[in-house]
DNA sequence: ATGAAAGCGCTAACAG
DNA sequence: CTGTTAGCGCTTTCAT
């Protein structure tokens, strides 16, 4: 392996220089600056780069930690991060949780240890205490995740303001009798979407009953089961909110075995625009989450943070937007 | 930042007991390791693993290269890398390329600075002889890529096999005109599913024409265009075999807007069985590919590479299978 | 079983 | 503008 001080020898200069010409070319002599640069050249010299981090304690790598790669919403996410990692010359380190907490407090080690520069969490099964106490310590920011009264960088939509529009977008279609298929409850964004959705309901005086609220898990079979339990009530929702679009799949695909029609006999609305959201038939009328962006956003944050800047803010809202397709009925109530 | 030779201080032994204790702790008589343990945690001490990494060159992280972590084929594979490296204790460093070659060199040098101790590529940008020339010099494995008489270990399916099958399978239906939407013929993968094709269409003395095969690029998009093609000859096929379940979809779609119902006027078969084609309607047929353990073992290969393990097979071939649902209409045929 | 000490390759403070 | 030099914190060889 070919090292610094071997360029700085074959080109007559001390390692000092050949460091220079590499992590600020502008101060050194443009004579110098070629002729080290063609040693380098003729060597394939290539810097040790964990003497480097080794000696500035630093990694130039972000550490993410996602609950789970493989569903879209986190990959777009990540992709978003990703991008803007790269483009400043960051690395992205990958960890995913399988939402285990054990994962994630194993997770924050490589901060403790500084194998990395900085982390973003999209999960947030971390106690309270723990986040605040690594975000005191270490640059982090939160993406999509989000924890209520905590004072460190969050990147997110308004979850409560878009169910509510979710919902009385249904609402304005003449639906009485809402439903909604929640999250894992667990999660705050879970809780936030409920609470946007019974801000609508009792703010247009909408009739309700907590069997119409029923919790799932964020996956395509918990929608179609709790589809399965509105079906069974003797007056069944003419409408359902689901808290995500696969769970608002699974839903319609419930109410289609059991004979109703979507939208005209049931309307249903999800969440996130995952992209088979359009493909899917009846195409989903869904709450458009700017999941790239989001990840986007986050990583710049860091970087940010990263540099030494403090942000004063520290809750960063994304626009999402109600995106009307067929599911909703809202096309065919036009026509009327 | 509390450091090794402080617990070395406190502990009365010297630094090499203490990293003694921390990697090999057998070494270390029971008393003392107990002592030094104690210390430890005592000062909550975090070993620098930048040092660590310094001094042994190695990092246990491993580099790998995705086309696209947005797309769900990737996205699952990328999950049993992660699994499996996490397990032994790796670290994934994700890079996505957005099949831009030049972001494929980039990576590279990460593995030529030493930051990764290997590397998985799950594309084939890179030009052979470079692919050739870095894994002769570091661990590599190929991932569902997989480029021609190159002796880098492989992970992946049979291509050619499982699309043999797969249009055999229309065959058996009693299909006699059959179409190909095949991926951009730019990537090997492509063109053995072609191969494939061509294998069951000439052996079972189906007529062909080669505008029966049209060129897709793996988007939802393209395998509606594409089929659009199809619907306007003089006589369209009566089934098509898509190279992945997207494009299937969007054929799918196409033909329905036509008018033609699937399967009953158009049969259909898919590539990959992402999550969707079985929400989907029809339900799509399909080859699976299994593409979390298609990472693990991936992972798995080049955890032995970096063992210093070497292989004398290269290519490992993982089972695919001929999923079938609704849109060929095997289902249907049964019942007549 | 433990300690002493060298040194991994780079960076940066300081001097010139 | 360039060189000298002192480490960064750990691992490991060689002694004892």
């Amino acid at each position: 392996m070919v090292k610094m001080s071997d360029v700085a020898k074959i080109a007559n200069v001390s390692t000092a220089t050949v460091s220079r010409v590499l992590r600020s070319p502008e101060t050194v002599k443009e004579n110098t600056r070629k002729k080290v640069l063609s040693v380098i050249e003729e060597l394939n010299y290539q810097p040790n780069i964990l003497a480097r981090h080794f000696r500035r304690n630093e990694t130039n790598t972000v550490l993410v930690i996602v609950p789970n790669i493989m569903n879209t919403v986190f990959s777009e996410i990540v992709g978003g991060i990703e991008q803007a990692a790269s483009i400043s010359g960051y690395k992205v380190l990958l960890r995913n949780t399988n939402r285990d907490v054990r994962n994630e407090y194993e997770a924050i080690d490589h901060l403790k240890q500084r194998q990395v520069d900085g982390m973003i969490l999209l999960s947030e099964r971390l106690e309270k205490q723990t986040i605040l106490n690594i975000s005191q310590q270490y640059p982090v920011v939160l993406a999509s995740a989000y924890i209520e009264g905590l004072k460190v960088p969050t990147v997110s939509i308004d979850n409560i303001s878009s169910s509510r529009e979710a919902t009385e977008h249904l609402i304005k279609l003449g639906h009485k009798r809402i439903a909604h298929i929640c999250g894992s409850l667990f999660s705050l964004i879970s809780r936030d979407r409920v609470k946007g959705f019974n801000q609508a309901i009792y703010q247009n005086e909408i009739q309700m009953e907590s069997v119409l609220i029923q919790e799932g898990d964020f996956t395509f079979d918990s929608g179609y089961n709790q589809m399965l339990k509105f079906l069974a009530l003797d007056v069944p929702p003419t409408a359902v909110f689901a808290a995500n679009d696969e769970m608002a799949m699974g839903a319609i695909k419930a109410a289609k075995e059991n004979g109703l029609r979507v939208p005209e006999d049931l309307a249903v609305v999800g969440f996130d625009n995952i992209k088979f959201s359009s493909i899917f038939e009846p195409a989903l009328t869904t709450i458009a989450q700017p999941k790239y962006e989001m990840g986007k956003k986050a990583m710049e944050l860091l970087l940010e943070q990263m540099k030494g800047v403090v942000h004063t803010k520290s809750q960063y809202v994304l626009d999402s937007k109600l995106i009307i397709r067929e599911s909703c009925g809202a096309k065919m109530a036009e026509l009327v």
